[in-house]
RNA sequence: CGGGAUGUAGCGCAGCUUGGUAGCGCACUGCGUUUGGGACGCAGGUGUCGCAGGUUCGAAUCCUGUCAUCCCGACCA
């Protein structure tokens, strides 16, 4: 492709939307353009990394015996009720954008696929003799996002690959989902990616076992620990660890005393002059279930630790039917705002003990009228600890479990790992923290979808049997981003050589120059025939210019038909290394088709 | 949704306090010089000042409302 053809757009400077490096580069380049809030274009150098990350997956894919096809976006929400997600993923903090026909249908565009793919398995696998199969597609999902940021890193409409297996049985299940694990590893080694694959918490999609893959990079998302053994990484939401012991408390006997403005766990230990160990703290939650139901939660915990709200989330998912409810919406930290609408009076926030009286939750249709106590296993193991009076500006000091304090009955690990605990798995290991972006995860999603949905096949005993399913992703669009944050320099973008949009660019200095342009194109037209996909920079540019925007968008190798070529020669350099060497115009397209085959097959 | 901020040329920004001619840099067009690291000179084009209402002789500027975008939290590939 020539430059001088082509809608290419170079910035100077950093637009003032993007706040992380792949961002602000991929505006820069002209790889994407904003077009709303979440919505971006993928311009031509961005639709040819997309293809070829996309070509990586499929092939790695195929080869696990996986079948592509492609499933509507627009999805009836008759699919949603039946699987009992619509509620969830519409209302509240849903995620999926809903809309009505003009026969008054609604309708949903497509966040995943499970509705659509467990109708298809309902209707067309009967037997088991069908099984195991397994179904892909890559495509564009939509999803409402709250808060959409960093470009295509979590954008309201972007690019998935999805897949579907289902099964006879769990084992059958366990071997594919190994093979998508080593399936997934592949082609994030293949696309150049320092990655780690960590455990997970299934969340929303549920399921049993889950494991994302993680781009590691300052800027990602999720926080990763992991042991330096190399036996332990896990999602900072689920991992386990075992905490520092407690220190043993100062206080022996047990006393209420005056403790002002002593709100905080610091102010607190300040003032007292104990350790956060000796502290029981109780945090206070406000859930939300799916038939409207507000429930009010109080967790104690050690001070030092701090409360993992998605193990919280799973335990009140655990408890709904308590509540005559299906699933959690919402799980928030009340505010004041908040408090106001079911505190019966002034709640004594910062002072508040595990045995809260539930007279301070007004009695309204909706609400439940008890407090829900949990209390982690931290807690639990205290003596003679300080927590609050349940007044303000009084503790109780030296307070034991069953004496001066009812235990919760709910005794759960709600605890939030972090870096600096002792591994569970071997305790001469620490956990270590590290910053990660998720491109995939993988789950082993059990019956869940099938048996809601009613999705059976025949038995060899010729029982009727639901699915045992799995559900693969990769985010496709947020993966070649991940590329960028993971591989930049100061002068731009560093792709890697198999997801680059051309694999090498010749530069033509001077194009007034006839030699240096007969060189140039006829280099150019060798290359692209060698299967080197090649840009050609023959536009009226200073040289200056050309070496600038061709180091901005990251093409692998760059070749020039410049001064060196009174010596027969042009100068070639690699764009990771920035090294640059004089060779030989009739060797250049062998070494370079060399370069990037060595690249690629690694 | 809660907290914070911003909307002025394609992009980045100033002007607003103290109301009166809409400005700078980059980009763009033309001519000339320059020609291996985002050149220089001269000339030029470019705006519903986010939108709506109000105050005023007069509003980018003051007031009210509204919409959009971005940042910090909950959601996720």
């Amino acid at each position: 492709m020539k430059l001088s053809q082509m809608l290419f757009v170079t910035l100077r400077e950093n637009p003032a939307e993007a706040e992380i490096p792949s961002h602000k580069l991929l505006l820069r380049a002209g790889y994407i353009r904003r077009i709303g809030s979440g919505i971006y274009a993928y311009l031509p150098f961005m639709w040819r990394v997309l293809q070829k990350v996309s070509q990586i997956v499929r092939e790695e894919m195929n080869a696990t015996g996986a079948q592509e096809c492609l499933l509507p976006q627009l999805q009836p929400s008759e699919l949603w009720k039946e699987s009992g997600r619509w509620d969830t993923y519409t209302k509240a903090e849903g995620i999926m954008f809903a809309l009505e026909d003009r026969q008054g249908r609604q309708l949903g565009l497509g966040p995943t696929h499970e509705e659509v793919i467990t109708t298809i398995a309902k209707e067309m696998i009967q037997s088991y003799r069908q099984l195991p199969i397994h179904l892909y597609q890559i495509q564009t999902k939509f999803r409402d996002e709250i808060r959409p940021r960093f470009g295509l890193m979590r954008g309201r409409e972007f690019i998935m690959k999805d897949g579907y297996s289902f099964h006879t049985s769990e084992e059958s299940l366990k071997k594919t989902y190994q093979d998508m694990d080593q399936a997934y590893r592949n082609i994030l080694t293949r696309c150049g990616l320092k990655f780690r694959a960590v455990e997970a918490d299934s969340g929303a999609i549920g399921g049993s076992g889950s494991q994302e893959f993680m781009v590691l990079a300052d800027a990602g998302e999720d926080e990763v620990l992991y042991t330096e053994d190399g036996k332990y990484a896990a999602n900072v939401e689920k991992a386990i660890s075992i905490p520092k012991k407690a220190k043993s408390s100062p206080f022996n006997s047990y006393e209420k005393r005056e403790t002002p403005k002593c709100e905080t766990i610091d102010k607190l230990c300040n003032f007292l002059g104990c350790s956060p160990s000796n502290i029981v703290k109780n945090v206070l939650y406000e859930a939300i279930f799916d038939n409207g139901k507000t429930v009010l939660i109080l967790v104690s915990i050690r001070g030092d630790q701090d409360v993992n709200e998605v193990k919280l989330q799973n335990e009140l998912t655990k408890l709904a039917h308590n509540y005559q409810a299906k699933a959690l919406l919402t799980l928030t930290v009340p505010d004041e705002t908040a408090q106001k609408k079911w505190a019966s009076k002034a709640l004594p926030l910062g002072y508040i003990a595990p045995d809260l009286a539930d007279d301070y939750i007004e009695k309204q249709k909706d609400i439940e009228p008890q407090f829900l106590r949990f209390v982690d296993h931290t807690a639990v193991d205290l003596k003679d600890f300080v927590t609050g009076a349940n007044e303000t500006n009084y503790h109780i000091l030296g307070a034991n479990w069953g004496k001066e304090c009812n235990l919760p009955k709910l005794m759960v690990d709600l605890r939030k790992a972090k870096a600096g605990d002792i591994s569970a798995h071997d305790p001469n290991q620490k956990l270590k923290t590290a910053r990660g972006i998720e491109v995939g995860h993988i789950f082993q999603l059990g019956t869940k979808y099938s048996e809601a949905m009613g999705a059976t096949y025949t038995n060899e005993q010729g029982e009727e049997k639901p699915f045992v399913m799995g559900c693969y992703g990769i985010g496709v669009s947020r993966l070649a981003q991940s590329a960028v944050e993971q591989s930049y320099d100061k002068d731009g973008i560093i792709f890697p050589v198999a997801i680059a949009p051309y694999h090498a660019i010749v530069v033509v200095p001077n194009i007034s120059d006839t030699e240096q342009m007969a060189v140039a194109e006829k280099l150019y037209n060798e290359l692209n025939s060698q299967g080197i996909e090649t840009l050609f920079d023959d536009r009226d540019e200073r040289a200056g210019v050309k070496f600038k925007d061709s180091e901005l968008i990251g093409i692998p190798f760059r070749i020039t038909t410049g001064r060196s070529l009174k010596d027969g020669k042009v100068e070639v350099f690699k764009r990771a290394t920035k090294e640059s060497q004089d060779i030989n115009i009739n060797e250049v397209v062998s070494i370079i088709k060399n370069w990037v085959e060595t690249a690629i097959k690694s």
